[in-house]
DNA sequence: CACTGTGACGGTACTCAGTACCATCGGCGG
DNA sequence: CCGCCGATGGTACTGAGTACCGTCACAGTG
């Protein structure tokens, strides 16, 4: 039974006190103090009061970007999808820790507001490379990396906060159900683009499966003329 | 030419500074002594140091707030897209102040967290304002609902951030352009229209692959009441 | 063993945001 | 003239965050 390590006793002692007194009522003397170690060394550890609660978005960040750079799927919308998987796996191994984070930043306005903050890095990050993924600097084209980033997110964070509130047994599957979500907005387009090119799709409802139309939809677009 | 009010003195002052010599190199002690006036003073008009840059983002949300509980419209999303026009407008109307403004958040870390959390409360009282006025407790109607919400927010900030760098000149008009697009992406693939007999048949025209739209088909397909 | 560098820690003192409280001054109606 | 009141100013405090320096344990080296 000897120590842990200076930086875990700090975030113990710190959640701990959060419980007890609640955050504005807790100072970092009194961190320090419990965890029996000087006011000095918290900052050593953690730059700010708050950064004890959220220690891990800067390393997630780059995770994040590392993820993106090197997994390459069909579609920028599938890579950033597939990316912030990383978000959610890493606050379910929190476990119980992200769900009394999450009892904290329900209460208190200033950690909420940095929650928000660190979630919109990682929104910026998925809008810049969907961005620099579709290489067109039109207009209509930005405005759209902005709604896929924004839509990703925001799925995200729905999921996660369900999960937080424990209404999710397996947020898993409800990402991937809420991405595709997402993806099927994203695949019928806004505005019915310029006709060159592209795939014309008619769909109905019949009582066969989709697989057993299959073939004949490919057929139907590879008489195309333009294809 | 006696004096403004304090309030806008202090405003002005603060600007000044800012823009001299930095934000986190201003002291409030500062900005009341340039405005002629004593500390005690500025924190009466301003609760803290960030708020003399963001003092309309309450008054705004109220705004909003009595806009979304009066005005009608067919559907919950036409009418959250009409009240962000609000805030685009206030926007506009404080005119080179918003673009000061906007200088700041783009260096200083803080103030473009406080920003976000503004918008994020913004964002918020639209999702609760869709999901109340679908009325429907669904899973997947409340993501439905947070998507729609990210997505207003997510598209008027783009139109914003393209006029307070000057890249716009008529906002106005992108804004509407900006949310018929959403309205489109919502548009298309809700549930499938009653398809109790007969035959259903949709057609669209898309750039994408017919692999990419697969797992939209699926789940229109899945989604049929039956099961 | 003595020497020395190094990294983690503790303490002190400072700046500054934000709060609490009290004193002051200038109207303004009675 | 008096008393009320709203706006202001001053003073003192708490607490976060920073800078700087001293100390101690513990390595490796002679």
């Amino acid at each position: 039974m000897s120590k842990p390590p200076a930086r875990i006793r700090l975030a113990d002692a710190a959640f701990a006190l959060f419980d007890e007194r609640g955050y504005e009522q807790t100072t970092v003397d009194d961190i320090a103090e419990r965890a029996g170690l000087g006011r000095t060394t918290f900052f050593r550890h953690y730059r700010s009061k708050e950064e004890v609660i959220f220690p891990d978005h800067d390393r997630l960040l780059d995770l994040i970007r590392d993820r993106l750079a090197t997994s390459s799927h069909s579609t920028a919308l599938v890579t950033v999808s597939d990316a912030v998987r990383l978000v959610l796996l890493h606050y379910i191994e929190e476990g119980d820790l992200a769900r009394r984070r999450y009892a904290l930043t329900s209460k208190v306005a200033a950690l909420r507001d940095r929650e928000i903050a660190s979630v919109a890095r990682y929104q910026r990050l998925f809008r810049e490379f969907i961005a620099d993924w579709m290489g067109d600097p039109t207009e209509s084209a930005s405005l759209r990396a902005e709604l896929m980033a924004a839509n990703v997110v925001a799925a995200h964070n729905h999921v996660l906060r369900r999960w937080l509130r424990g209404e999710s047994s397996d947020p898993v599957a409800e990402l991937d159900e809420a991405m595709r979500e997402v993806l099927a907005l994203f695949a019928t387009p806004g505005p019915l683009p310029e006709a060159d090119g592209g795939t014309t799709v008619i769909a109905f409802r019949t009582g066969q499966d989709l697989d057993a139309l299959l073939p004949s939809l490919r057929r139907l677009i590879e008489d195309d003329p333009q294809k």
